[in-house]
DNA sequence: GGGCAGTGGACTCGTGACTG
DNA sequence: CAGTCACGAGTCCACTGCCC
């Protein structure tokens, strides 16, 4: 999640020139490029499979005018309104201290009583918290004691994060005079559009694995919604929640989903692609795919490779990070 | 009973920002 | 500026069930 960071200065240049007014972001994961899309002036249409994506895309690119005053904060962070323990109990000896667990059905149970607009914005807020509290952001291990190294996320409670994550997601909300939306559903059922600019970055399908989301971030999803409509696996050691199916994920099906994907956008101005060189299907054959729908692919390596890195090794790899653009002649 | 695919969950190591 | 340290569209392996 957020590694799209990097990439940022060169989406925005794609995009400046794409012009236009409309775009989508049927893979929005953290949200950082609708979020870009709408500092760049688009009526953004964002969306993802996973419930928390929507929450941090409804709360920051469809949100103008909403955030959380102190008086909101200090209430979240301050007695609990009921005496829910869902969180404290389900995961006890799995994830966080009891004193965090506490604090995360406490703040839920004052987040329940907050408008929609500011629930969102403190769901995204707690939602990081936890993930910055969590070594290395993932839910696919449960004895967190490994990893007592001594760096600053993993030293603050949860209560201490969310003061800060929420005064971040605070900063970033704006009018950027356009009425922006974030759904939560698969990228077929996103409405076609047609839209100026279609921003495609689906999971990467590994040669050698499969790309579970769900098994990374069953935890940050569960959290989102306070575990409402979804279903724990109890055998699990993670308790985690059921995988979900996605084409996206695996390689045998990775090029009908990929190509799928692109009629489905086919009537929209142009279709920007992300993806990374080191997955599969290779270069070559995205754009012989994204070529069915547009007749004219161009093809950008960022080669991330270090300029600055102090290791004499540090030029012996690079991974190429591929920006596809599929425009109409 | 051997080969294969799928699953669950622990865990590597190269990178590059940070620190002093 | 050199070395440390935290991070990750990740990797591996044991186990299970299914097929022949």
């Amino acid at each position: 999640m957020g590694s799209k960071y990097r990439l940022l200065p060169h989406l925005a240049e794609v995009f400046a020139a794409v012009g236009g007014t409309t775009a989508a972001d049927p893979f929005s994961g953290s949200g950082v490029v609708s979020y870009l899309l709408k500092c760049q002036g688009y009526e953004v249409t964002s969306s993802d499979y996973l419930n928390f994506p929507t929450v941090i895309a409804r709360a920051t690119t469809a949100n103008s005018d909403v955030t959380l005053g102190d008086a909101e904060i200090d209430a979240v962070c301050g007695p609990a309104a009921d005496d829910r323990d869902f969180i404290r109990t389900t995961f006890d000896g799995l994830y966080f201290t009891e004193d965090d667990r506490t604090f995360l059905d406490s703040a839920w149970s004052n987040i329940d009583r907050l408008p929609a607009g500011q629930r969102d914005l403190a769901i995204s807020a707690l939602v990081l918290s936890a993930a910055r509290r969590q070594p290395r952001g993932v839910f696919t291990f449960t004895d967190a004691t490994r990893y007592t190294d001594g760096r600053r996320d993993l030293k603050l409670s949860l209560r201490e994060h969310f003061r800060e994550r929420i005064a971040e997601y605070n900063a970033v909300v704006f009018d950027n005079g356009r009425t922006s939306q974030a759904v939560c559903g698969e990228v077929f059922d996103v409405a076609p559009g047609p839209y100026d600019l279609v921003y495609l970055d689906p999971p990467y399908a590994p040669p050698a694995d499969d790309n579970d989301y769900i098994k990374r971030y069953h935890f940050l999803e569960g959290l989102s919604r306070y575990w409402q409509d979804a279903t724990i696996m109890h055998d699990t050691k993670t308790k985690k929640l059921a995988k979900r199916f996605t084409p996206f994920a695996y390689k045998r099906t990775i090029e009908d989903a990929l190509l799928r994907t692109f009629e489905h956008f086919a009537d929209s101005g142009t279709i920007v692609l992300s993806y990374s060189s080191n997955a599969v299907p290779a270069a070559d054959r995205i754009i012989e795919l994204l070529g069915k729908v547009k007749s004219s692919v161009e093809v950008r390596a960022v080669d991330h490779r270090y300029s600055f890195g102090t290791h004499v090794t540090a030029a012996r790899r690079s991974v190429q990070e591929y920006i596809f653009i599929g425009r109409d002649e």
